[in-house]
DNA sequence: CGTCCGCTTGAGCCTATTCAATAGCTGTGG
DNA sequence: CCACAGCTATTGAATAGGCTCAAGCGGACG
Protein backbone atom coordinates (compact mmCIF):
# COMPACT_ATOMS: atom_id res chain seq x y z
CA UNK A 1 0.00 0.00 0.00
CA UNK A 2 2.37 2.48 0.95
CA UNK A 3 4.83 0.72 -0.64
CA UNK A 4 3.74 1.32 -3.80
CA UNK A 5 3.99 4.53 -3.02
CA UNK A 6 7.46 4.91 -1.64
CA UNK A 7 8.37 2.93 -5.27
CA UNK A 8 7.42 6.68 -7.01
CA UNK A 9 9.51 8.38 -4.48
CA UNK A 10 12.42 6.50 -4.65
CA UNK A 11 12.74 5.97 -8.33
CA UNK A 12 15.71 7.43 -10.19
CA UNK A 13 17.86 8.84 -7.08
CA UNK A 14 20.94 7.94 -7.34
CA UNK A 15 22.08 11.26 -6.08
CA UNK A 16 20.55 10.45 -2.96
CA UNK A 17 21.14 7.26 -2.68
CA UNK A 18 23.11 6.10 0.23
CA UNK A 19 25.20 3.50 -1.79
CA UNK A 20 26.29 6.05 -4.38
CA UNK A 21 30.23 6.10 -2.88
CA UNK A 22 29.80 2.50 -3.37
CA UNK A 23 28.44 1.22 -7.10
CA UNK A 24 29.30 4.31 -8.20
CA UNK A 25 32.63 5.43 -10.04
CA UNK A 26 34.87 7.67 -7.88
CA UNK A 27 35.23 10.48 -10.42
CA UNK A 28 31.58 11.04 -11.93
CA UNK A 29 30.22 14.28 -11.57
CA UNK A 30 26.85 16.16 -11.44
CA UNK A 31 25.93 15.86 -15.20
CA UNK A 32 26.95 11.97 -15.68
CA UNK A 33 25.43 10.87 -12.67
CA UNK A 34 21.76 12.21 -14.19
CA UNK A 35 22.66 10.04 -17.25
CA UNK A 36 23.36 6.94 -15.12
CA UNK A 37 19.96 7.96 -13.11
CA UNK A 38 17.77 8.21 -16.03
CA UNK A 39 19.53 4.24 -16.49
CA UNK A 40 18.57 3.35 -12.78
CA UNK A 41 15.51 1.09 -11.88
CA UNK A 42 14.36 0.83 -8.10
CA UNK A 43 12.59 -2.53 -8.29
CA UNK A 44 10.22 -4.00 -5.74
CA UNK A 45 11.77 -5.85 -2.90
CA UNK A 46 13.04 -9.50 -3.38
CA UNK A 47 11.69 -12.19 -0.47
CA UNK A 48 14.41 -15.19 0.71
CA UNK A 49 15.40 -17.31 -2.65
CA UNK A 50 14.00 -15.75 -4.90
CA UNK A 51 16.00 -15.12 -7.91
CA UNK A 52 17.31 -12.15 -9.49
CA UNK A 53 18.50 -13.97 -12.64
CA UNK A 54 19.08 -17.92 -12.95
CA UNK A 55 21.93 -19.40 -15.46
CA UNK A 56 21.02 -19.50 -18.66
CA UNK A 57 19.40 -16.93 -18.64
CA UNK A 58 20.43 -14.09 -21.12
CA UNK A 59 22.06 -10.79 -20.13
CA UNK A 60 19.74 -7.89 -19.67
CA UNK A 61 20.87 -6.37 -16.19
CA UNK A 62 23.27 -6.20 -13.58
CA UNK A 63 22.02 -5.16 -9.85
CA UNK A 64 22.65 -2.82 -7.47
CA UNK A 65 22.01 -4.18 -3.99
CA UNK A 66 20.52 -1.26 -1.74
CA UNK A 67 19.56 -3.72 1.51
CA UNK A 68 20.12 -7.14 2.17
CA UNK A 69 21.80 -9.51 0.45
CA UNK A 70 22.17 -11.90 -2.33
CA UNK A 71 24.60 -15.46 -3.15
CA UNK A 72 26.03 -16.52 -6.60
CA UNK A 73 25.48 -19.88 -7.42
CA UNK A 74 26.57 -21.93 -10.97
CA UNK A 75 25.18 -25.22 -11.02
CA UNK A 76 27.02 -28.14 -12.66
CA UNK A 77 25.84 -30.96 -15.67
CA UNK A 78 25.48 -33.44 -12.77
CA UNK A 79 23.36 -31.16 -10.90
CA UNK A 80 25.94 -30.26 -8.34
CA UNK A 81 25.88 -26.07 -6.99
CA UNK A 82 28.63 -24.08 -5.80
CA UNK A 83 28.23 -21.04 -3.80
CA UNK A 84 30.54 -18.72 -5.82
CA UNK A 85 29.72 -15.47 -4.11
CA UNK A 86 27.88 -13.45 -1.29
CA UNK A 87 26.78 -10.13 -2.46
CA UNK A 88 25.90 -6.80 0.21
CA UNK A 89 24.50 -3.44 -0.25
CA UNK A 90 26.36 -1.51 -2.13
CA UNK A 91 27.69 -4.10 -4.38
CA UNK A 92 26.70 -5.35 -7.78
CA UNK A 93 25.93 -8.44 -8.97
CA UNK A 94 25.39 -9.67 -12.37
CA UNK A 95 29.01 -9.42 -14.17
CA UNK A 96 29.32 -12.83 -15.13
CA UNK A 97 27.30 -12.93 -18.16
CA UNK A 98 28.96 -10.45 -20.20
CA UNK A 99 31.23 -12.75 -22.27
CA UNK A 100 29.01 -14.93 -23.29
CA UNK A 101 25.65 -12.83 -23.15
CA UNK A 102 24.48 -15.57 -21.01
CA UNK A 103 24.57 -15.56 -17.18
CA UNK A 104 26.79 -18.85 -16.31
CA UNK A 105 25.25 -18.36 -12.63
CA UNK A 106 22.03 -17.71 -10.76
CA UNK A 107 21.98 -14.93 -8.51
CA UNK A 108 19.37 -15.58 -4.89
CA UNK A 109 18.15 -13.54 -2.09
CA UNK A 110 19.41 -14.51 1.11
CA UNK A 111 16.70 -11.94 2.93
CA UNK A 112 14.00 -9.23 1.88
CA UNK A 113 16.57 -7.70 -0.41
CA UNK A 114 15.77 -4.03 -2.62
CA UNK A 115 17.72 -3.99 -5.47
CA UNK A 116 18.15 -1.25 -8.28
CA UNK A 117 18.00 -2.46 -11.96
CA UNK A 118 20.42 -1.41 -14.63
CA UNK A 119 19.82 -2.04 -18.05
CA UNK A 120 23.13 -3.67 -19.58
CA UNK A 121 23.22 -2.38 -23.32
CA UNK A 122 22.65 1.16 -21.93
CA UNK A 123 25.22 0.82 -19.28
CA UNK A 124 27.30 -0.31 -22.09
CA UNK A 125 26.98 2.56 -24.33
CA UNK A 126 27.10 4.95 -21.28
CA UNK A 127 30.53 3.41 -20.32
CA UNK A 128 31.69 4.80 -24.05
CA UNK A 129 30.97 8.00 -23.11
CA UNK A 130 32.02 8.48 -19.49
CA UNK A 131 35.89 7.46 -19.03
CA UNK A 132 35.54 7.23 -14.86
CA UNK A 133 32.33 4.83 -15.46
CA UNK A 134 34.21 2.83 -17.57
CA UNK A 135 37.01 2.38 -15.43
CA UNK A 136 34.84 1.72 -12.35
CA UNK A 137 32.85 -1.06 -14.34
CA UNK A 138 36.79 -2.54 -15.44
CA UNK A 139 37.45 -2.43 -11.20
CA UNK A 140 34.88 -4.28 -10.56
CA UNK A 141 34.89 -6.44 -12.77
CA UNK A 142 38.66 -7.32 -11.73
CA UNK A 143 37.72 -6.99 -8.26
CA UNK A 144 35.59 -10.19 -8.75
CA UNK A 145 38.10 -12.11 -10.29
CA UNK A 146 40.51 -11.13 -7.43
CA UNK A 147 37.47 -12.10 -4.60
CA UNK A 148 37.21 -15.66 -6.76
CA UNK A 149 40.76 -16.17 -6.83
CA UNK A 150 41.29 -15.92 -2.92
CA UNK A 151 38.52 -18.18 -2.65
CA UNK A 152 40.11 -20.64 -5.04
CA UNK A 153 43.25 -20.34 -2.70
CA UNK A 154 40.97 -21.20 0.71
CA UNK A 155 39.59 -24.40 -1.55
CA UNK A 156 42.84 -25.11 -2.91
CA UNK A 157 44.92 -25.34 -0.39
CA UNK A 158 43.59 -24.86 3.20
CA UNK A 159 42.16 -26.78 5.45
CA UNK A 160 38.63 -27.19 6.84
CA UNK A 161 39.24 -24.19 9.91
CA UNK A 162 41.33 -22.36 7.93
CA UNK A 163 38.37 -21.91 5.77
CA UNK A 164 35.94 -20.61 8.03
CA UNK A 165 38.37 -18.25 9.99
CA UNK A 166 39.27 -16.71 6.63
CA UNK A 167 35.24 -16.73 5.96
CA UNK A 168 34.47 -14.76 9.47
CA UNK A 169 37.63 -12.33 8.71
CA UNK A 170 36.86 -11.97 5.44
CA UNK A 171 33.23 -10.68 6.51
CA UNK A 172 34.34 -8.79 9.12
CA UNK A 173 36.33 -6.47 6.89
CA UNK A 174 33.38 -6.23 4.37
CA UNK A 175 30.92 -5.13 7.21
CA UNK A 176 33.42 -2.84 8.61
CA UNK A 177 33.79 -1.15 5.07
CA UNK A 178 30.04 -0.40 5.28
CA UNK A 179 30.28 0.95 8.50
CA UNK A 180 28.87 -1.69 10.50
CA UNK A 181 30.86 -3.59 13.63
CA UNK A 182 34.28 -5.66 12.78
CA UNK A 183 33.09 -8.05 15.59
CA UNK A 184 29.14 -8.50 16.07
CA UNK A 185 27.84 -9.67 13.22
CA UNK A 186 25.17 -11.07 11.93
CA UNK A 187 24.57 -13.92 9.08
CA UNK A 188 21.74 -13.62 6.32
CA UNK A 189 23.05 -17.27 4.80
CA UNK A 190 22.24 -20.31 6.49
CA UNK A 191 24.96 -22.66 7.72
CA UNK A 192 24.55 -25.56 4.90
CA UNK A 193 25.36 -22.35 2.60
CA UNK A 194 28.70 -21.37 4.29
CA UNK A 195 29.32 -25.02 3.80
CA UNK A 196 28.69 -25.18 0.26
CA UNK A 197 30.54 -22.21 -0.39
CA UNK A 198 33.19 -23.35 1.78
CA UNK A 199 33.17 -26.89 0.18
CA UNK A 200 32.62 -28.27 3.03
CA UNK A 201 30.04 -30.30 4.77
CA UNK A 202 27.32 -28.94 7.02
CA UNK A 203 28.31 -31.06 10.08
CA UNK A 204 31.72 -29.91 9.27
CA UNK A 205 30.98 -26.07 9.67
CA UNK A 206 28.84 -26.89 12.70
CA UNK A 207 31.27 -28.64 14.33
CA UNK A 208 33.94 -25.68 14.13
CA UNK A 209 31.49 -23.26 15.40
CA UNK A 210 31.60 -25.62 18.17
CA UNK A 211 34.95 -25.42 18.57
CA UNK A 212 36.01 -22.05 17.80
CA UNK A 213 33.82 -21.02 20.59
CA UNK A 214 35.47 -24.19 22.56
CA UNK A 215 38.89 -22.09 22.11
CA UNK A 216 37.15 -18.73 22.97
CA UNK A 217 37.81 -17.39 19.09
CA UNK A 218 34.06 -16.33 18.55
CA UNK A 219 31.00 -16.57 20.76
CA UNK A 220 27.89 -17.81 18.63
CA UNK A 221 24.33 -17.42 18.85
CA UNK A 222 22.78 -18.50 16.19
CA UNK A 223 23.28 -16.43 13.37
CA UNK A 224 24.54 -13.97 15.24
CA UNK A 225 28.48 -14.15 16.23
CA UNK A 226 30.87 -12.35 17.62
CA UNK A 227 34.54 -12.56 16.90
CA UNK A 228 36.26 -12.30 20.39
CA UNK A 229 40.24 -12.97 18.80
CA UNK A 230 41.23 -11.23 15.64
CA UNK A 231 44.60 -11.87 15.72
CA UNK A 232 44.11 -15.49 16.61
CA UNK A 233 41.57 -15.99 14.35
CA UNK A 234 44.08 -14.34 11.85
CA UNK A 235 46.68 -16.92 12.34
CA UNK A 236 43.92 -19.81 12.13
CA UNK A 237 43.60 -18.30 8.64
CA UNK A 238 46.63 -18.62 7.27
CA UNK A 239 47.91 -21.68 8.37
CA UNK A 240 49.88 -23.44 6.42
CA UNK A 241 49.10 -27.02 5.62
CA UNK A 242 53.10 -27.75 4.39
CA UNK A 243 55.58 -25.33 4.31
CA UNK A 244 57.26 -27.35 2.20
CA UNK A 245 54.50 -26.51 -0.97
CA UNK A 246 57.29 -24.73 -2.95
CA UNK A 247 56.26 -25.15 -6.45
CA UNK A 248 58.49 -26.83 -8.94
CA UNK A 249 59.75 -24.11 -10.78
CA UNK A 250 61.04 -21.24 -9.15
CA UNK A 251 61.22 -18.18 -11.31
CA UNK A 252 64.31 -16.80 -10.72
CA UNK A 253 63.92 -13.63 -13.32
CA UNK B 1 71.37 -13.22 -33.92
CA UNK B 2 68.65 -13.94 -36.46
CA UNK B 3 66.55 -13.26 -33.29
CA UNK B 4 67.29 -9.89 -33.72
CA UNK B 5 66.45 -9.42 -36.72
CA UNK B 6 63.08 -11.24 -36.62
CA UNK B 7 62.13 -9.17 -33.82
CA UNK B 8 62.26 -6.45 -35.83
CA UNK B 9 60.06 -7.70 -38.70
CA UNK B 10 57.74 -8.89 -36.38
CA UNK B 11 57.15 -5.75 -34.18
CA UNK B 12 53.59 -4.35 -34.79
CA UNK B 13 51.92 -6.58 -37.35
CA UNK B 14 48.94 -7.22 -35.22
CA UNK B 15 47.56 -7.49 -38.78
CA UNK B 16 49.54 -10.58 -39.75
CA UNK B 17 49.39 -11.73 -36.44
CA UNK B 18 48.12 -15.39 -36.77
CA UNK B 19 46.29 -14.61 -33.62
CA UNK B 20 44.39 -11.56 -34.65
CA UNK B 21 41.11 -13.51 -34.70
CA UNK B 22 41.62 -14.36 -31.06
CA UNK B 23 42.59 -11.67 -29.01
CA UNK B 24 41.29 -8.71 -30.59
CA UNK B 25 37.89 -7.92 -30.69
CA UNK B 26 35.54 -9.06 -33.78
CA UNK B 27 34.31 -5.64 -34.81
CA UNK B 28 37.57 -4.35 -35.37
CA UNK B 29 37.70 -2.42 -38.54
CA UNK B 30 40.74 -1.54 -40.24
CA UNK B 31 41.63 1.69 -39.02
CA UNK B 32 41.09 0.92 -35.19
CA UNK B 33 43.82 -2.09 -35.69
CA UNK B 34 46.46 0.57 -36.99
CA UNK B 35 45.96 2.58 -33.62
CA UNK B 36 45.72 -1.15 -31.70
CA UNK B 37 48.62 -1.90 -33.34
CA UNK B 38 50.98 1.07 -32.36
CA UNK B 39 50.43 -0.07 -28.72
CA UNK B 40 51.66 -3.23 -28.55
CA UNK B 41 55.07 -4.25 -28.75
CA UNK B 42 56.58 -7.60 -29.50
CA UNK B 43 58.89 -9.18 -26.46
CA UNK B 44 61.57 -10.73 -26.43
CA UNK B 45 60.64 -14.77 -25.60
CA UNK B 46 60.61 -15.98 -22.00
CA UNK B 47 62.05 -19.08 -20.59
CA UNK B 48 60.60 -21.89 -18.68
CA UNK B 49 60.20 -20.41 -14.99
CA UNK B 50 60.87 -16.55 -16.01
CA UNK B 51 57.54 -13.91 -14.45
CA UNK B 52 55.49 -12.10 -16.97
CA UNK B 53 54.74 -9.86 -13.76
CA UNK B 54 54.71 -10.79 -10.18
CA UNK B 55 52.36 -10.48 -6.88
CA UNK B 56 52.62 -7.01 -6.22
CA UNK B 57 53.65 -5.40 -9.38
CA UNK B 58 51.79 -2.42 -10.20
CA UNK B 59 49.66 -3.15 -13.46
CA UNK B 60 51.70 -1.87 -16.20
CA UNK B 61 50.59 -4.02 -19.01
CA UNK B 62 49.04 -6.81 -20.57
CA UNK B 63 50.24 -9.19 -22.37
CA UNK B 64 48.95 -11.53 -25.48
CA UNK B 65 50.75 -14.92 -25.72
CA UNK B 66 51.89 -15.83 -29.30
CA UNK B 67 53.32 -19.04 -28.13
CA UNK B 68 54.22 -21.31 -25.55
CA UNK B 69 51.90 -21.10 -22.63
CA UNK B 70 52.00 -19.55 -18.96
CA UNK B 71 50.50 -20.18 -15.89
CA UNK B 72 48.71 -17.90 -13.13
CA UNK B 73 49.74 -18.17 -9.50
CA UNK B 74 48.35 -16.48 -5.93
CA UNK B 75 50.87 -16.50 -3.25
CA UNK B 76 48.87 -16.79 0.13
CA UNK B 77 49.98 -15.03 3.11
CA UNK B 78 51.37 -17.94 4.31
CA UNK B 79 53.54 -19.23 1.31
CA UNK B 80 50.71 -21.41 -0.17
CA UNK B 81 50.86 -21.01 -3.74
CA UNK B 82 48.04 -21.64 -5.16
CA UNK B 83 47.81 -22.36 -9.60
CA UNK B 84 44.53 -20.59 -10.40
CA UNK B 85 44.61 -20.86 -14.73
CA UNK B 86 46.70 -21.86 -17.44
CA UNK B 87 47.11 -19.79 -20.44
CA UNK B 88 47.76 -20.64 -23.87
CA UNK B 89 48.53 -19.04 -26.95
CA UNK B 90 46.06 -15.97 -28.09
CA UNK B 91 45.10 -15.68 -24.86
CA UNK B 92 45.87 -12.44 -22.76
CA UNK B 93 46.96 -12.33 -19.25
CA UNK B 94 47.42 -9.88 -16.65
CA UNK B 95 43.70 -8.43 -15.92
CA UNK B 96 43.94 -9.65 -12.17
CA UNK B 97 45.48 -6.21 -11.48
CA UNK B 98 42.76 -3.69 -12.91
CA UNK B 99 40.81 -3.06 -9.57
CA UNK B 100 43.19 -2.66 -7.28
CA UNK B 101 46.16 -1.55 -9.81
CA UNK B 102 48.48 -3.96 -8.36
CA UNK B 103 48.69 -7.34 -9.77
CA UNK B 104 47.14 -10.20 -7.40
CA UNK B 105 48.65 -13.19 -8.96
CA UNK B 106 52.07 -13.81 -10.87
CA UNK B 107 52.08 -15.08 -14.45
CA UNK B 108 55.27 -17.58 -15.31
CA UNK B 109 56.05 -18.91 -18.34
CA UNK B 110 55.53 -22.57 -18.55
CA UNK B 111 57.97 -23.61 -21.51
CA UNK B 112 59.36 -21.03 -23.75
CA UNK B 113 56.86 -18.23 -24.60
CA UNK B 114 56.96 -15.17 -26.86
CA UNK B 115 53.92 -12.20 -25.97
CA UNK B 116 52.86 -9.19 -26.78
CA UNK B 117 53.00 -6.16 -24.61
CA UNK B 118 50.16 -4.36 -24.55
CA UNK B 119 50.43 -0.90 -22.10
CA UNK B 120 47.46 -0.70 -20.25
CA UNK B 121 47.00 2.89 -19.81
CA UNK B 122 47.20 3.53 -23.34
CA UNK B 123 44.81 0.13 -23.94
CA UNK B 124 42.44 1.97 -21.62
CA UNK B 125 42.71 5.26 -23.64
CA UNK B 126 42.04 3.05 -27.28
CA UNK B 127 38.95 1.44 -25.50
CA UNK B 128 37.02 4.72 -24.52
CA UNK B 129 37.68 5.59 -28.54
CA UNK B 130 36.98 1.86 -29.69
CA UNK B 131 33.44 0.63 -28.65
CA UNK B 132 34.51 -2.54 -29.80
CA UNK B 133 37.36 -2.73 -27.88
CA UNK B 134 35.95 -1.92 -24.95
CA UNK B 135 33.17 -4.54 -25.40
CA UNK B 136 35.70 -7.47 -25.88
CA UNK B 137 37.83 -6.26 -23.12
CA UNK B 138 34.96 -7.09 -20.83
CA UNK B 139 34.17 -10.31 -22.83
CA UNK B 140 37.88 -11.51 -21.61
CA UNK B 141 37.40 -10.35 -17.85
CA UNK B 142 34.13 -11.77 -17.60
CA UNK B 143 35.39 -15.07 -19.55
CA UNK B 144 37.94 -15.28 -17.06
CA UNK B 145 35.63 -14.72 -14.23
CA UNK B 146 33.42 -17.81 -15.81
CA UNK B 147 36.46 -20.15 -16.20
CA UNK B 148 37.34 -19.59 -12.26
CA UNK B 149 33.87 -20.17 -11.11
CA UNK B 150 34.27 -23.84 -13.62
CA UNK B 151 37.20 -24.34 -11.39
CA UNK B 152 35.61 -23.36 -7.97
CA UNK B 153 32.31 -25.82 -8.95
CA UNK B 154 35.80 -28.44 -9.52
CA UNK B 155 37.20 -27.73 -6.36
CA UNK B 156 34.66 -27.54 -4.50
CA UNK B 157 32.37 -30.25 -4.96
CA UNK B 158 34.41 -32.70 -7.09
CA UNK B 159 36.77 -35.70 -6.01
CA UNK B 160 40.01 -36.06 -7.94
CA UNK B 161 38.97 -38.42 -10.69
CA UNK B 162 36.20 -36.04 -11.57
CA UNK B 163 38.61 -32.89 -11.19
CA UNK B 164 41.29 -34.82 -13.41
CA UNK B 165 39.05 -35.83 -16.13
CA UNK B 166 37.23 -32.13 -16.16
CA UNK B 167 40.49 -31.00 -16.47
CA UNK B 168 41.79 -33.07 -19.40
CA UNK B 169 38.36 -31.96 -21.16
CA UNK B 170 38.88 -28.54 -20.86
CA UNK B 171 42.62 -29.02 -22.44
CA UNK B 172 40.76 -31.10 -25.27
CA UNK B 173 38.23 -28.60 -26.13
CA UNK B 174 40.78 -25.38 -25.78
CA UNK B 175 43.22 -27.45 -28.35
CA UNK B 176 40.58 -28.05 -30.16
CA UNK B 177 39.55 -24.69 -30.29
CA UNK B 178 43.59 -23.72 -31.49
CA UNK B 179 42.98 -26.03 -34.51
CA UNK B 180 45.15 -28.72 -32.33
CA UNK B 181 43.87 -32.38 -32.01
CA UNK B 182 41.13 -32.53 -29.48
CA UNK B 183 42.59 -36.29 -28.48
CA UNK B 184 46.54 -36.08 -28.76
CA UNK B 185 47.68 -33.65 -25.86
CA UNK B 186 50.84 -32.19 -24.98
CA UNK B 187 51.07 -30.86 -21.84
CA UNK B 188 53.73 -27.57 -20.93
CA UNK B 189 52.73 -28.04 -17.40
CA UNK B 190 54.36 -30.75 -14.64
CA UNK B 191 52.61 -33.19 -13.27
CA UNK B 192 52.96 -30.66 -9.66
CA UNK B 193 51.41 -28.36 -11.02
CA UNK B 194 48.71 -29.73 -12.28
CA UNK B 195 48.21 -31.31 -8.73
CA UNK B 196 48.67 -28.17 -7.88
CA UNK B 197 45.87 -26.32 -10.18
CA UNK B 198 43.76 -29.26 -8.77
CA UNK B 199 43.48 -28.82 -5.25
CA UNK B 200 45.36 -32.30 -4.89
CA UNK B 201 48.94 -34.24 -3.77
CA UNK B 202 51.33 -34.79 -6.66
CA UNK B 203 51.14 -38.41 -6.01
CA UNK B 204 47.52 -38.60 -6.59
CA UNK B 205 47.54 -37.45 -10.21
CA UNK B 206 50.27 -39.41 -10.65
CA UNK B 207 48.06 -42.45 -9.18
CA UNK B 208 45.02 -41.23 -11.00
CA UNK B 209 46.92 -40.75 -14.75
CA UNK B 210 47.57 -44.87 -14.00
CA UNK B 211 44.15 -45.27 -13.55
CA UNK B 212 42.94 -44.05 -16.10
CA UNK B 213 45.30 -45.75 -18.06
CA UNK B 214 43.94 -48.89 -16.99
CA UNK B 215 40.87 -48.18 -17.18
CA UNK B 216 41.60 -47.69 -21.72
CA UNK B 217 40.33 -43.62 -20.56
CA UNK B 218 43.91 -42.59 -21.46
CA UNK B 219 47.76 -43.37 -22.76
CA UNK B 220 49.69 -41.34 -21.44
CA UNK B 221 53.67 -40.80 -21.85
CA UNK B 222 54.89 -38.62 -19.84
CA UNK B 223 53.53 -35.45 -20.72
CA UNK B 224 52.42 -36.90 -23.97
CA UNK B 225 48.49 -38.02 -23.38
CA UNK B 226 45.93 -39.28 -25.46
CA UNK B 227 42.43 -39.50 -24.90
CA UNK B 228 40.91 -42.78 -25.64
CA UNK B 229 37.17 -42.44 -24.34
CA UNK B 230 35.87 -38.75 -24.31
CA UNK B 231 32.36 -40.00 -23.51
CA UNK B 232 33.52 -41.82 -20.73
CA UNK B 233 35.61 -38.98 -19.63
CA UNK B 234 32.80 -36.81 -19.63
CA UNK B 235 30.79 -39.00 -17.56
CA UNK B 236 33.81 -39.21 -14.75
CA UNK B 237 33.74 -35.69 -14.99
CA UNK B 238 30.26 -35.36 -13.90
CA UNK B 239 30.53 -37.47 -10.76
CA UNK B 240 27.66 -35.62 -8.81
CA UNK B 241 29.21 -37.19 -5.03
CA UNK B 242 25.78 -36.92 -3.55
CA UNK B 243 22.27 -36.13 -5.29
CA UNK B 244 20.97 -34.75 -2.34
CA UNK B 245 23.40 -31.88 -1.98
CA UNK B 246 20.19 -29.73 -2.69
CA UNK B 247 20.61 -26.49 -1.48
CA UNK B 248 18.59 -25.30 1.53
CA UNK B 249 16.77 -22.58 -0.75
CA UNK B 250 14.66 -23.23 -3.42
CA UNK B 251 13.86 -20.46 -5.66
CA UNK B 252 9.84 -20.07 -6.34
CA UNK B 253 9.67 -17.34 -8.33
C1' DC C 1 79.77 -39.50 -13.50
C1' DG C 2 77.15 -37.93 -9.89
C1' DT C 3 73.45 -35.03 -8.45
C1' DC C 4 69.13 -33.09 -8.76
C1' DC C 5 64.59 -33.10 -10.18
C1' DG C 6 60.31 -34.98 -11.95
C1' DC C 7 57.52 -38.97 -11.75
C1' DT C 8 55.75 -43.21 -9.97
C1' DT C 9 54.40 -46.64 -6.54
C1' DG C 10 53.53 -48.53 -1.79
C1' DA C 11 51.87 -48.27 3.19
C1' DG C 12 49.76 -46.04 7.06
C1' DC C 13 47.41 -42.18 8.82
C1' DC C 14 44.34 -38.33 9.35
C1' DT C 15 40.86 -35.19 8.08
C1' DA C 16 36.56 -34.47 6.66
C1' DT C 17 32.59 -37.03 4.90
C1' DT C 18 28.75 -40.01 5.44
C1' DC C 19 25.26 -42.02 8.10
C1' DA C 20 22.25 -41.56 11.90
C1' DA C 21 19.80 -39.64 15.75
C1' DT C 22 18.20 -35.60 18.34
C1' DA C 23 16.83 -30.99 19.46
C1' DG C 24 15.20 -26.24 18.15
C1' DC C 25 12.45 -23.22 15.24
C1' DT C 26 8.59 -21.76 12.24
C1' DG C 27 4.45 -21.83 10.23
C1' DT C 28 -0.01 -24.20 9.56
C1' DG C 29 -4.23 -25.97 10.83
C1' DG C 30 -7.28 -28.30 13.88
C1' DC D 1 -3.52 -23.37 22.36
C1' DC D 2 -1.25 -27.21 21.03
C1' DA D 3 0.09 -30.71 17.68
C1' DC D 4 2.38 -31.73 13.62
C1' DA D 5 5.19 -31.27 9.60
C1' DG D 6 9.33 -29.48 7.61
C1' DC D 7 13.52 -27.52 7.92
C1' DT D 8 17.93 -25.96 10.32
C1' DA D 9 21.35 -27.04 13.49
C1' DT D 10 24.01 -29.85 16.48
C1' DT D 11 26.40 -34.02 18.03
C1' DG D 12 28.18 -38.89 17.82
C1' DA D 13 30.27 -43.01 15.50
C1' DA D 14 32.15 -45.22 11.58
C1' DT D 15 34.07 -44.90 6.95
C1' DA D 16 36.90 -43.54 3.22
C1' DG D 17 39.31 -40.56 0.21
C1' DG D 18 43.24 -38.22 -0.26
C1' DC D 19 47.55 -36.85 2.17
C1' DT D 20 52.01 -37.70 4.25
C1' DC D 21 55.95 -40.24 4.51
C1' DA D 22 59.24 -43.13 2.27
C1' DA D 23 61.60 -45.42 -1.40
C1' DG D 24 62.90 -46.32 -6.19
C1' DC D 25 63.49 -45.07 -11.06
C1' DG D 26 64.83 -42.49 -15.10
C1' DG D 27 66.28 -38.37 -17.52
C1' DA D 28 68.59 -33.75 -17.65
C1' DC D 29 72.38 -31.13 -16.66
C1' DG D 30 76.57 -29.51 -14.64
Amino acid sequence: MTEIVQFRELKRACGNCSLRELCLPYGIDQADLRLLEDLVQRLPPKTRGKALFVQGDPLKSIFAIRTGSVKSVTLGADGAEQITGFHFPGELVGFDAIAGEFHDCSAVALEDTSLCEIPFERLDELSGQVPGLRRQLMRLLSREIQQEQHLLLLLGKKGAEARLAAFLLSLSSRFAGRGLSPTRLHFSMARGEIANYLGLAVETVSRLFARFQQDDLIAADGRDVTLLDLPRLHAVAEVAPDATTSMSTRSKC
